[in-house]
DNA sequence: CCTCTGATCTTCT
DNA sequence: GAAGATCAGAGGG
């Protein structure tokens, strides 16, 4: 049910700042091996961006076997591990050597519910299973594995637009992004983005 | 409600 | 050898 039109190269081929505060309302889906589709509506993103933002990744051009993702055109998935244990997904931003990419923090899940509860044990009400990276990784089954993924052809993971408009920006919250305190000015920087109002959202 | 801490392991210095 | 784009559980107020 409420399939839509996947997001194609267009909407990524842009500053990340934009492409996060335009994800907000999408659907993100992951299809499972099984065929069962696991989705949900992105409620907060932050925007990485790149060789002059310190918290990146990518800060200095930085180009190592693991970021390799954020390099690649806008759209290529990537995943990382993160304190050994939580695979984190990422979306590139921008164009093909633009070290970009906006970090999906939260989802509102509205699809596959049962399965995303069996995988997330711990998880005791819906706004358990997708309020944080680390979560909805675990919930959706993203992995390592997904690292590389291009979301605007693959037929497991991929983002749908779920209307022909974004998110008006009265309803989006911005703030300085979180766990980046050690990169210094850059922490401050309000480049954190979520849906006001929406109790999936990570943190207050 | 809040703060503190252990888990766990890849990546980079 | 240290740190980290996190999470969950424990303990105190």
């Amino acid at each position: 049910m409420s399939h839509g039109p996947r997001l194609d190269a267009a909407f990524y081929r842009a500053d990340p700042v934009s492409v996060a505060r335009r994800l907000l309302g999408q659907r993100l889906v992951v299809v499972q091996p099984d065929g069962e589709r696991l989705a949900g509506l992105i409620v907060e993103t932050e925007a990485y961006l790149g060789v002059e933002d310190k918290a990146a990744h990518t800060f200095g051009w930085r180009r190592t076997e693991r970021n390799a993702s954020m390099f690649e055109p806008g759209g290529t998935a990537y995943v990382f591990l993160n304190y050994g244990i939580h695979a984190l997904l990422n979306l590139s931003t921008g164009a093909a050597g633009e070290p970009t990419a906006v970090l999906v923090r939260a989802i509102e899940p509205t699809e596959g519910l049962p399965t995303m509860f069996a995988r997330r044990a711990k998880a005791k009400q819906q706004t358990d299973l997708g309020s944080g990276p680390g979560k909805l990784s675990q919930a959706l089954g993203i992995s390592l594995a997904d690292d590389g993924t291009d979301t605007l052809t693959s037929p497991r993971l991929f983002v749908e637009r779920t209307r022909g408009r974004c998110l008006a920006s009265a309803r989006i919250v911005v703030r300085p992004r979180i766990g980046v305190d050690y990169a210094g000015e850059w922490a401050a920087a309000p480049l954190r983005f979520y849906a006001r109002g929406n109790p999936h959202v990570s943190r207050r």
